[in-house]
This record gives structure tokens, sequence and C-alpha cells, in this order.
DNA sequence: AATGATTGCAACCGCCTTGAT
DNA sequence: GATCAAGGCGGTTGCAATCAT
């Protein structure tokens, strides 16, 4: 047997709110209280099931919420919690006052989701995507793997053809040099902006992705599976920090950089920020036109600004390339 | 300017939990 | 303990606004 209905369906409007209803609703509330849902309708003349004008209070017509943008520092708590406490909205909302669960779920799933996987970090586990392909090879025997490649762009090709198609997310870039500890550089004026170049192939990006993932899964050592996942990093410190470079262990002098991604919401009024594995400080070279220059492991030279990419993917190709 | 695609968010749905009886 | 009703919650949908072509 279901569940009986919470008010008659037939007899109850739904839809957009009007504001005659929102001033029916606010005005019998001020002066009565949020005591009995069901009965709220009937008396304040509204042809609402009981739920619905819950929902319409809670969500809008509560003195006591927030409209408008969410800040950067709502932004770095609602990441952090996330990583905690997964999709407990509810939870995560009551952190930031003025905001209600209904906000917080919609922010992630239309803003901050995307951001994050601008950012190469898989906003289910919100570990580098790298990092999953790593452990998904890492579990796979031989034979397998020439499989992987296939398979993993399975598992995020619409995170990929998001970022490679549409769009480029509003994310602020930030570098800190591996082994420079708290000596966060931010990338130079001239990096370039968010207007990407984009490609209108969509089949021929994906092929290279495919080459990119399966020379990862070749060499999965370049991967570096972080080691440890910190998700204690809490805003009041500056903001969330998936701080890659104390989770790799690498210690300094290592070969291998990666930098520091603080997040959509960095402090420093910089651009995107990413996670994008670089060569050491010492291979990295100024060129003339203030782009700098690294040398591969195969050593061949490529040239940078901020948009230093794994692999043979190039910044043209990857609006926010993945580590 | 027209049209289709995408985005953002309000609202709804249905399940779960809680409290009263 | 069983049942019922209401509130709470997370997932999903619908649609207006905006963007891209």
């Amino acid at each position: 047997m279901g569940r009986i209905p919470c008010c008659e369906k037939d007899n109850v409007k739904r839809g957009q709110w009007t504001p005659e209803e929102d001033h029916k609703l606010s005005s019998y509330i001020a002066q009565h209280g949020t005591r009995n849902w069901r009965l709220i309708p009937k008396h304040a003349g509204l042809q609402r099931c009981g739920k619905s004008c819950r929902l319409r209070w809670t969500n809008y017509l509560r003195p006591d919420l927030k409209h408008g943008q969410f800040s950067e520092a709502e932004e770095q708590t609602i990441v952090t919690l996330h990583s905690v406490l997964g999709n407990r909205w509810s939870v995560i909302a009551a952190q930031l006052p003025g905001r209600t669960d209904n906000d917080v779920k919609n922010h992630w799933n239309t803003k901050l989701k995307k951001k994050l996987s601008g950012m190469g970090i898989d906003p289910v586990t919100h570990k580098p995507f790298s990092h999953l392909i790593s452990e998904i090879a890492n579990t796979l025997s031989p034979p397998q793997v020439p499989h992987l490649a296939e398979a993993a762009l399975g598992c995020f090709k619409d995170e990929m053809l998001h970022l490679l198609t549409k769009k480029r997310i509003g994310f602020q870039f930030q570098f800190q040099q591996f082994g420079m500890a708290n000596t966060a550089t931010t990338a130079p004026n001239n990096v370039p902006s968010t207007s990407v170049k984009h490609e209108d192939n969509k089949d021929e990006t994906i092929e290279k992705i495919k080459y990119g993932l399966s020379r990862a899964i070749k060499e999965p050592d370049i991967l570096n599976p972080i080691k440890n996942w910190d998700t204690s990093n809490f805003p009041e410190n500056g903001g969330f920090n998936y701080n890659f470079a104390s989770l790799l262990n690498e210690g300094e002098g290592s070969p291998w950089n990666q930098s520091l991604c603080s997040g959509s919401t960095c402090t420093a009024g910089g651009e995107i920020q990413q996670n994008k594995r670089i060569i050491s400080n010492e291979n990295c070279g100024e060129n003339s036109e203030g782009g700098k220059e690294i040398v591969t492991r195969n050593g061949s030279t490529t040239m940078f600004n901020s948009d230093c990419v794994l692999w043979d993917i190039s910044s043209d190709d990857l609006m926010n390339p993945m580590v």
C-alpha cells in the first residue's frame, strides 16, 4: 500500500508561485508561524499543498535567506564539506547561514561540479582523474590494460566533452612551485585568458585524449598517484586547497612538480588554477615572450605560459586540461 | 532577427525519519 | 510494537532566461 498523499492533488495548484500567493503565505506565517503545514494553505487562503507551502517558505520566502551569488568563501565551504560529507546538502547548508539545501544542491550541480571537473578533479571522490585512472590501471593485469583508455574515456566522457567543447569555466590560475613551501606564486599577467581556441572536431580531440590516456597507462609511474588525500582544508586558512604538492610525497628535488590547486576561488586575483604536472623549476625557462619552455621527458621542448599540460594534449585542445 | 542549445533555479516527487497515538 | 501523519531530505524535472550560431 502506497503512502497517503499529503493533500488532495486534484484541488491544489502547482507550478510557479505568484506574488499574491507569496504575500498570502508570508503574511499568514508572520502572524501564525509554521506550526502545521497541512493547515497553513487552507487558513492562508491558498490552493496549495502544505508541502509546497513549506518548500516555498523554506527555500524562498524566509526572511533570513540570502539571495544571489555564492561568495568564494561559501563555495570553498561547500566543496570542502562535500569532500567529507558527500551529498548531505542539509548538513552542508547548515554551515552556510542564509542558504538552503536546495540552493547548495543547485549550486553544486550547476557550477561547482563543473569547476572541479575543469580542474581535473572527480567531483564524486574529490580525487584527480589521473589518480582514479592510475588506481584502475593498478588493479588490472597487463592483458586488460589496452582496454583501459577506452573504458576510462567512457567513464569521463561527459566531463571531457564538457571541458573540450563548452565555454571555459571561470577558474583562476595560481601556480605554486613544488619545493618552495609557502611561496605560492601567481601566474604572470600575460597568462592566456579564458578565451582559448575551441576545437570543433570533437572526434579528433577525443582521439588525442585516448592517446594521452593510453600513454599514461603504459607508463603508470608518470601518473604518480596521490598517496593521501587531505580533506581537512577548511576555509579559515584562506581556502580549500587540494594541496597536491604536499600529498605527492615526492619531496624537494623531485623531477616532477605539480601545481597547487587552490580551487575556483583562490584568493589571489589571478587566473585559472589547474592541476598540472610540470617539469621542475630548473627545466622551466623563460622565453622572450614571457612564456615558459619546458623540457619533456623525451627531450623535446614545449612552450607554455600557464597552460603547461601533460603529454601531447595541448592547451589548444583542452580548455581545462586534465592532469 | 530567428532559432536551437544550454544554463540556472524553482518546484515537485517519493522515500525516509520522527513523533503522536 | 504497529500505524499514521507530517516534516525532512536528496534526486529529478520543467521552464524561463541566456547564449551561440
